[in-house]
DNA sequence: ATGCTGACAGGAG
DNA sequence: ACTCCTGCCAGCA
């Protein structure tokens, strides 16, 4: 595993309950504000062991991954309204009050 | 080894 | 407001 991947993997495992994060913060974070992609790289590549909790990472637009990736169909947005994420009548998060920001070093 | 792809995002036209 | 182009980096053909 790449040490980008690794600490990818770090950061998203820091993010606690009812909250998330989005692709662009995890890049910024990293040093790569541009990253974002290969945020999403490291995600799909996740590996199980470390029990990441990925279905609190979502785009800027509070918009969660295609529901492919997670199998059956918004399965993301039930796990996250089961942790306390609240969801905007269009069925975006509401960013502004869910958003995690990260401590940074 | 070379090149294309992708859970994204920001800047330019 | 919307479309196109580019950055980033591990995987896979």
């Amino acid at each position: 595993m790449s040490d980008f991947y690794s600490r990818v993997y770090d950061i998203v495992a820091k993010v606690p309950a009812g909250y998330v994060i989005t692709y662009s913060q995890i890049a910024y974070a990293l040093g790569s504000p541009r990253a974002a992609r290969v945020v999403g790289s490291a995600m799909r590549n996740a590996p199980p062991e470390r029990k990441l909790p990925c279905h609190r990472v979502v785009n800027k637009n509070g918009n969660m991954a295609p529901n492919h990736v997670f199998g059956e169909r918004d399965l993301q947005r039930d796990i996250l309204e089961a942790e306390g994420v609240i969801f905007l009548p269009d069925g975006r998060i509401d960013m502004k009050k869910c958003r995690w920001t990260i401590l940074l070093p």
